[in-house]
DNA sequence: CTGAAAGCGCTTACAG
DNA sequence: CTGAAAGCGCTTACAG
């Protein structure tokens, strides 16, 4: 067993204590945290010889002595049911690094959209004693399925549905959709067709309700049908193989907003099959930006980014606030998307936002 | 405060102790302990009365009290450089599910390559005692930069370079290329080129290794030269529009084994352009299995799966026999990919694995 | 078989 | 200004 752990380097390091710092200064366990922590008044140089000396010691206190104590963990809990990875980990990483900056550091805790895995997770971070809960999801109408577990800290959902007294941070897609429209028309095109994903999602809703508000605005009717099928290139290809005959219209349409970038791709590909030109025939804008999409793409894919990284930030940085008790009103927060310009639109190209 | 704390329905749950579980079952709090965790010899009557009331009542042990009396916090943490999040991903879920069956929850520690956010980390996690730790990286030549650092507990690395005496898992590239060699020879290709991604990849001289070994053992040389590109289906398309040209070939190769899914797409779709069907012409095999490159390329892409939710569970179990003080040998291991057959080949399709 | 005591490493009133 | 005491919620020898 000694061998064994010296073979792999696991000699547990005996680490110091706050006891230790406090004898090799010449005070009390009590006065040295008062030190550490800049707690209560006292000297200048017991506090600095304090502190000198735990540096030189490499006195780190222990976070779990603490957190029992203070009933404060600087711990979190994600807790997503997106195994897939597409929303959640632009979420995860905005989350976890703006945290750490913070001194807080998150649990993963992926669910699928099994109940049970979901109870388990909440009792874990609740054994846990973490401060807060981030709840994601994969889309902004529906949630990890909590059944009528209330967890026993404060919670912030993030690109998921948000009980109506809870506090949920969401892609503004309705804004999204007018930004597309606006885009569009500020590039003089005219003929305006969209193509979407499935009907259920409530994304799919806001999005086209953001662009033909704009577009009614501006004088003009969606040009043919709305058309819906699933998040994916087939449905994109297939739907650009026969776009008039889906739409129903007589002439092409001279620009596309696609409900994502997937779509878009799909259709980009299958108007080339056509000879259809992008942008010159048609101007074509996704939605996502997802970079490995949105780049490959010939021609590259000008599209909306959701900013699901600062979405992240911005979930984490208010869940901070609840649990240090300020007041956050409940509601759903919708943050701003952008448009990332490259080549699919034509245009002025203001260069690659990301 | 206490408006806003109801009105986000943050009223602090008083959980219930083991003391207060004691004093209801008329015992004390050591022989609760006991009781509760079966530990030592008692009468089954108090036992079953002792557990039957922590039911009663909701008991749950405090996660953070037992870390700190008992040295083990059931936590582990995972330091990833991949914010990317193509190897990460897939590594984090296996081992996050794998770890939660086992009652030990992960913390995601996202640290670009920057040496300042990985020592940041490595401290976070020594801090809040986490049993051990993942390392975890997008290649297997490199890793987050831990520069001299030695983390105060075990460690294990998951797809990114081990030191010689860590303990490391990476995908059998090796191997993977030898897969794929094998499948083309066995649907009677003998014309097979290589593209691969950047020379200075370790990943592309091993893949490229277990292919030239099995085209030897069959009596073949690789047909034309083995190209390097960056990992993108650029490179793959500019390669497919002149591929005799790149290669140096008079004729086309009927078989091309590709890098990586995006290289192979991007190929795919250049031998389109250039009216090559794919397989009937050219059979192309991919690696990496990224289903949403895989399956929507035209037609659905056979390739190598490097099974890296796998790799994360198998890092993670080992991890916590190494916590255990088990024996565990220094070193990498090479775990199996597989090979997943779609369209690209022809051949018969035993369906899809995936 | 059961309980009193000590202790994990820290912080926080409270005396001096 | 400093320290002794109590306590966070558990577990683990050790007596009885």
């Amino acid at each position: 067993m000694d061998q064994d752990r010296s073979r792999l380097n696991l000699e547990e390091p005996r680490r110091v204590t706050i006891r230790e710092v406090a004898r090799a200064a010449g005070v009390s366990v009590s006065t040295a945290s008062k030190a550490l922590n800049e707690q209560g008044r006292m000297s200048p140089e017991t506090r600095d010889r304090v502190r000198q000396i735990a540096r030189d010691v490499g006195f780190r206190p222990n976070a779990v002595a603490r957190a029992l104590v203070g009933k404060r963990s600087f711990t979190l809990g994600l807790i997503t049911n997106d195994t897939y990875g597409r929303f959640t980990l632009p979420v995860a990483a905005g989350l976890a690094s703006a945290m750490a900056s913070k001194g807080v550091s998150v649990f993963l805790c992926a669910v699928d959209d099994d109940p049970a895995r979901v109870r388990l997770s909440i009792e874990a971070m609740e054994d846990k004693r973490v401060d807060g809960l981030v709840i994601a999801g994969k889309r902004i109408d529906r949630a990890p399925p909590l059944e009528n577990r209330r967890p026993a800290m404060p919670v912030v959902y993030a690109n998921a549905a948000t009980p109506p007294e809870g506090v949920g941070f969401v892609p503004d897609d309705k804004r999204g959709g007018a930004l597309a429209a606006r885009h569009l028309l500020s590039l003089g095109r005219r003929r305006l067709a969209h193509i979407s994903g499935p009907e259920d999602f409530a994304a799919v809703a806001l999005r086209a309700a953001g662009w033909c508000q704009v577009l009614r605005d501006a004088g003009l009717e969606p040009y043919g049908k709305s058309l819906h099928g699933s998040w994916s290139e087939a449905f994109g290809y297939e739907t650009g193989l026969f776009l008039r005959e889906r739409l129903g219209t007589e002439r092409y349409p001279d620009a596309v907003f696609c409900g994502n970038d997937q779509i878009a791709r799909g259709l980009i590909d299958a108007l080339q099959v056509r000879q259809i030109r992008v942008p010159e025939d048609i101007a074509v804008v996704g939605y996502d930006n997802w970079d490995i999409f949105a780049r490959a793409t010939r021609p590259p894919l000008t599209t909306i980014d959701m900013a699901l990284t600062r979405l992240g930030e911005c979930a984490g940085l208010t869940l901070l606030d609840m649990i240090a008790g300020k007041a956050v009103e409940p509601g759903l927060r919708k943050l701003p998307c952008h448009l990332v310009m490259r080549q699919s639109c034509g245009g002025e190209q203001i260069g690659d936002a990301t």
